[in-house]
DNA sequence: CTCTGTGTTGAA
DNA sequence: TCAACACAGAGG
């Protein structure tokens, strides 16, 4: 037996787990990654992760709750954490306590909460009191778009959520950002790979129906609907990673976000200086709920409220 | 049954 | 304060 061979097959084989170049990060027995952070002699779990950088952003996250943000953490040091210092996710973070937080990275709802979170900043937006009082800046899901790239939203019809195992994109979309070249690709269409929010990878078929003159998602449509519960009027979002691998991602969320109420958003709040000024258009600030583009557009001077508006409309 | 996440240790 | 390792026992 080769002394060599065994042991660089040990190493690169089962007996040992692979360690993460990752603060934070330790290896699972079945390949996925665990996230810990220590406080005061004590080790804090923050939950299980596919991939080690998941894991590493949870150990971020927690270690700017736990340490502040000077601390020092896996990413962000020159992107993230300047947009953090006085953002809306600052605030979110001191709106919660240690154990919400690590509660949200156990449960990978971290982000979802965040983005929950930032609506009612915006819609709290809606009293002129509270916009006095909440600190609102222009960077909406800022951290959040260094990684992703939204590209657009559709609302679902009954049809898309119905029997046909096929959801519509609409054509403006479709032709924006999933382009189809090739005759063949046009006939048969591509298999494309969408991760949703929770990691799991989505294969499903794109391709171009003359008989409807539509672009669709088919071909595994169905069990997406099936999983997420979608119903008719639910939210589907679209999006790509920055990175050079353009990964796709798909999510969705229930169509009517539930709206705050002023005095509960406010007493979670840190007074802060008023907000730049926020023109509003008489007619549509008032909206709650969904067509937030048309008080968005017309919005100006606050670029998180547009965004928000932007993602919001159909 | 799967596999998380706790118990524990030694290094820094 | 940290990661490495083993495996009790949590959770489905």
């Amino acid at each position: 037996m080769d002394v060599l061979n065994e042991s660089t097959s040990e190493a690169a084989n089962s007996n040992k787990l692979p360690s993460s170049r990752y603060k934070g990060v330790v290896p699972q027995p079945n390949g996925r990654w665990g996230a810990q952070i220590y406080e005061k002699h004590q080790r804090v779990w923050l939950g299980t992760f596919n991939a080690a950088e998941e894991a590493a952003k949870a150990y971020d996250i927690a270690s700017i709750k736990f340490r502040g943000l000077e601390t020092i953490t896996n990413f962000n040091q020159n992107q993230l954490k300047p947009y953090m210092d006085g953002d809306n996710e600052t605030l979110f973070l001191q709106s919660h306590s240690k154990a919400e937080i690590v509660d949200m990275l156990r449960k990978h709802s971290y982000t979802n909460e965040l983005e929950m979170y930032k609506l009612k900043l915006f819609n709290a937006g809606d009293d002129d009191a509270a916009r006095k009082r909440i600190k609102c800046h222009v960077n909406l899901m800022e951290g959040y778009d260094h990684q992703r790239e939204w590209l657009f939203e559709k609302v679902a019809t009954p049809s898309d959520v119905g029997r046909l195992n096929r959801m519509v994109i609409p054509k403006q979309h479709a032709e924006k950002h999933f382009p189809l070249h090739l005759s063949e690709e046009l006939c048969k269409g591509v298999l494309l790979n969408f991760e949703d929010g929770e990691g799991k990878v989505w294969r499903l078929r794109y391709c171009y129906w003359s008989s409807s003159q539509s672009y669709v998602l088919t071909k595994g449509w169905t069990r997406f609907v099936k999983d997420k519960k979608l119903k008719a009027g639910d939210v589907v979002r679209f999006e790509r990673s920055r990175g050079e691998e353009k990964k796709m991602f798909i999510d969705c969320r229930p169509r009517n976000v539930e709206v705050l109420g002023l005095g509960e958003m406010a007493s979670r709040v840190e007074v802060e200086e008023p907000l730049s000024r926020v023109q509003e258009d008489d007619g549509v600030v008032r909206l709650f709920g969904v067509n937030i583009v048309e008080t968005c557009s017309c919005i100006v001077d606050n670029n998180m409220c547009w965004r928000l508006g932007a993602r919001i409309s159909s």
